[in-house]
DNA sequence: GTCTATACTACGATAGAC
DNA sequence: GTCTATCGTAGTATAGAC
């Protein structure tokens, strides 16, 4: 383990992209700036991916089976809907802290829809649909959830939609949510706070409120 | 009232930017184009603005007054903390949901920060002061609400950035969220069941488990 | 697989006539 | 206040040598 690999020119490439294209988007960027960076010229560029629509997607679908492979064990796991939501989220915020690019990729992979030039590319698909899996793997949590009881009947997909907002969303909102929070956003500390604040905004805003929320239904 | 008044020229190109750096952002849109859709030439646009950056930011900063406008009488009411931040959320979505524009262009505007060629110009200043007004009348009404013990010992801050997510990020998911939800963003039904979805977590995630939410403390 | 050179288009911005 | 014409730069993408 730990070898000495060099890493290739097209991760090279990727990981340029990956950075770039968060903090700038999809049209905010020049290939210019992408080779200089990745110590290339443009023409290599083109070499490794067909266009820059393409480089862009190949982009997002890394980000996006990275986040698939971090939450994979904690969707998972067994135990109450509640229990395994919480390790989701745990998992979630994580991977965003960890990666601060993520989140801004994820929030333009969202919002961002017709910045690319017309109709999907082949490698659009594949990234949605892994985010297509994602979405309902957490979907059918929060149904599991409803349905037995331990969450109030809540819509599904709307909860998905603000958990987005409360993860996703708040490590994406940059020197905006660190001006709003007075300490910057991926500091130990905020990232600590702001996994309690979430978890805890479930755990009374989701759970019937006179259930026990590790009691286990049949 | 109702002067059928002709739109300046000036609004024209407002209106035309609107739309277009909601949907593509600042760098994704071109002045050739807004010109074109509010019919007029390239060279009338930098009559009216005196660069392309300032041209957005007055976009931008008409947006937020005309935000500010709209939750100013919710903010300004009486009442329980919790009703009055109802009455917030209602306004909110209200204004989220008749303009389209608007929560995408606010979406950009939080976590777009690089995307403006280097430091402040002066219209940006006063596009952050209308910002931090609004913001900070958020803050200070949940902070009442914890004060008063009708909410949980939460976060303001944090609780600022869920309902931004919750509302803001929501309606700005465009595709990504229609598809989720099964049904289109602004459709009447879509929103009446956001609204429902967002205040009813208010309700259970905010405020004390055994707190009556209506009553009247002190 | 990487480079230099280049094609063509669009960009933001300015000059100056009307 | 609006226009045509133009400047200089940077954009994506391709051709072809090595």
């Amino acid at each position: 383990m730990a070898e000495k690999q060099v890493v290739s020119s097209r991760e090279k490439i990727l990981d340029v992209g990956e950075a770039r294209f968060a903090r700038r988007g999809f049209a905010g960027v020049g290939l210019r700036e992408v080779a200089e960076a990745a110590e290339l010229s443009k023409s290599t560029l083109f070499h490794h991916f067909t266009s820059k629509a393409a480089l862009y997607c190949c982009v997002l679908h890394r980000v996006l089976l990275r986040l698939e492979e971090s939450l994979r064990p904690a969707l998972e796991r067994s135990g109450t809907p509640l229990a395994r939501l919480e390790g989701v989220l745990d998992a979630l915020i994580d991977v965003l802290a960890e990666h601060g690019a993520t989140s801004r990729l994820l929030l333009r992979a969202i919002f961002e829809d017709d910045d690319l030039p017309e109709e999907s590319l082949p490698e659009s698909d594949a990234l949605n649909a892994t985010l297509a899996r994602i979405l309902s793997s957490m979907e059918a949590l929060i149904r599991k959830g409803v349905k037995e009881g331990q969450f109030r009947p809540i819509s599904a997909k709307h909860t998905v939609q603000t958990l987005i907002g409360a993860t996703v969303y708040h490590f994406a909102s940059g020197d905006f949510g660190a001006q709003l929070l007075g300490q910057p956003l991926f500091s130990a500390e905020a990232v600590k706070a702001r996994r309690e604040e979430v978890k805890s905004l479930v755990r009374f805003g989701l759970t019937m409120p006179e259930s026990a929320p590790a009691g286990e239904p049949s």
